[in-house]
DNA sequence: CTGCATCCATTTTGATACTG
DNA sequence: CAGTATCAAAATGGATGCAG
């Protein structure tokens, strides 16, 4: 754990806790699910082994992550806490900052289309909510996300194999253009299906 | 600027902006009002000048701040553009998850009345607007804070010399408590006017 | 394999002294 | 006042080792 900042403030207490470097992104790969050092390892790429090892034992430690021994095998499972759980609120925050970073495509980034389900869900929560229920997925990178919208709100997840009301097919900075409602459903953009239920889902009626 | 996640995510990418040591509580400092080089060395206790000056030049390249020559005076002022003013939002999220760390108590932790600016307009922040307005002091290590309750929100500032309708007296633990909601407004608390007034803007009616 | 621990080169930080 | 310069200590990233 680095040095405390010293200062009775919010946001100073906050960063003594998940300020530190990688943190946070651990925090996301666990909002997506829970995870497995080796799963962690691979949706952190660039972090240090023994870095890794060291901030799931001071998130631990914080009440932020939680250890499980998952039923059946014996593994070792990092989960969030309730209190780490309710870190998705500013995380989504900073998420929704950044639009204007991510419009400048990947360059030379890695991409994993499971950021996009946490990304997804921080740009379109606060939307006004649809009217009629629909289901679509999201093709992206060779994997198929699905975004469900319904009259209480969005849920976004890996594909679940549920029946589809219709497919777009798009580069992840489209689909976040999208989802950010800064682009128009037109073209770099392919979809299959029921094109109104798009449209539904991403508030462009 | 320390090295890049090289991660196509938006909580990567914002992190790869403010996540530096300092960054954010320089915004912090910001959000409060522009500032010159010496005041946020004060607001920062800790600091070391060379990496101030690191942090403000990085800061200033991405485009979050800016220098401004102060009228009059040919002072250089720093201030947040307006894509890095919208960080309260997110900051705001931080500030509220601190809750169970800032109930603790500072223990040895400098504090600074400025601070709980940032802090109360957070944690009140969608609250249930009042009926009726009204303006309570919240008289805090030495120093006076006011809080305005309208029907259109709330606004907290430095006591800027307006009549009000109360002044209550507390620790900053308790008036942080009161604002979460967390704490009854009962002892340890100690209120000069209209204590209406003061459940009125703490929506503790 | 998984889940770390150890070692080491490189960066970053913190503290202090100093300058225009 | 608004920074620079310097340097020791700490954190990081990468490679490798190793037990269950």
């Amino acid at each position: 754990m680095s040095r405390s900042y010293g200062q009775y403030c919010g946001l100073a207490r906050t960063l003594d806790v998940v300020g530190d470097r990688w943190n946070l992104l651990i925090v996301r790969e666990l909002l997506i699910a829970p995870a497995r050092y080796r799963e962690l390892l691979d949706g952190l790429p660039g972090v240090a082994t023994n870095l890794l090892t060291d901030r799931l034992r001071d998130l631990e430690t914080a009440g932020v992550i939680e250890r499980r021994l998952a039923e059946e095998s014996n593994a070792i499972v990092y989960a969030l806490t309730p209190w780490g759980a309710e870190l998705r609120e500013p995380i989504e925050a900073l998420i929704r900052w950044s639009t204007p970073l991510m419009m400048r495509g990947p360059g030379g980034d890695r991409f994993r289309a499971e950021w996009l389900v946490v990304a997804l869900r921080a740009l379109l929560a606060g939307r006004p909510h649809v009217r009629r229920s629909s289901t679509i997925g999201i093709a992206v990178d060779g994997q198929l996300l699905q975004v469900r919208a319904t009259r209480s709100g969005i849920e976004v997840s890996l594909h679940d194999g549920r029946a589809l009301d219709a497919v777009v097919r798009a580069d992840a900075s489209i689909i976040l253009g999208l989802a950010a409602g800064g682009l128009i459903l037109d073209e770099h953009v392919e979809v299959e299906g029921d094109e109104a239920a798009v449209r539904a889902v991403l508030n462009q009626d």
